[in-house]
DNA sequence: CTCAGTGCAAACTATTTGCAGATTT
DNA sequence: AAATCTGCAAATAGTTTGCACTGAG
């Protein structure tokens, strides 16, 4: 369960970690913005303060419990890292992201640094889509 | 040659837009951040503002001319578009850029993306790795 | 009790914008 | 001359940091 992630990683069991780390993984949605999460948290009820909330994700970035994206439009979107590796569609008329695994693309990619000479260390996909 | 595109945006042929294309079009670089861009000018001569590079830099994406990236650090990245659509090897030990272009992946994200249901628009795929 | 963690405000970085004066056509 | 463009400084947006206080262990 969530606190035990949070001792593993090396902070303390707070309440804005806590917080933070239940709606990540309770929400229906997957992705946030750091903003997202302030007003999500300003709402139920606690004042947990921005600059706090970009700290408790670079901390849990770190610990590999989120993964941080860079989408178009500014914003950094994060979601909890379930270990399950996957790309992203980011529908462009709704703002929906869709979440896929490709493992043709992931091996091509692979072979495609090595043929450059490269490890491959992370890569980066994100398709820009909108409904038919 | 470079003064025909910027006319063809519909932009005036100023000393900033032909220094700035001329850059883009002749060094052995291709990659460039505003900032580059900036000491570059600097280097040279010329005492374009930033901000100058900034509104140009847009206008060249606008009219096709150029594609922003935004790779990982903060500063997008500009290059000359050529019509031959390619993604990036980032080399994250001496920060190089590689193109490449590869279309077994082409087709596999218009397949995926017709699978969940959506038109592709647009990709952005991003290779970080380092030297084997 | 101690040290990590937090809130708030101030600082920063990348980029954009308003405006008066300079350039292009 | 008319319209667009530029430089500069000020404004923004997103994120980070310093510091005195709070809270977890």
């Amino acid at each position: 369960m969530n606190k035990n992630d949070i001792k593993e990683a090396g902070l303390k069991i707070t309440q804005p970690r806590v917080q933070i780390l239940k709606i990540l993984e309770t929400s229906k949605e997957k992705h946030f913005s750091a903003e997202d999460l302030y007003q999500l948290l300003r709402e139920e009820d606690s004042k947990i303060g921005l600059a706090t909330i970009y700290r408790v994700l670079t901390q849990f970035e770190t610990a590999g419990l989120v993964i941080r994206h860079n989408f178009e439009g500014g914003q950094a979107v994060f979601e909890l890292d379930k270990g399950e590796h996957h790309d992203h569609i980011v529908d462009m008329k709704n703002g929906k992201i869709i979440e896929f695994h490709d493992e043709i693309i992931e091996q091509r990619q692979i072979e495609i640094a090595k043929e450059h000479g490269y490890k491959l260390l992370d890569h980066s996909l994100i398709l820009y889509a909108e409904p038919e």
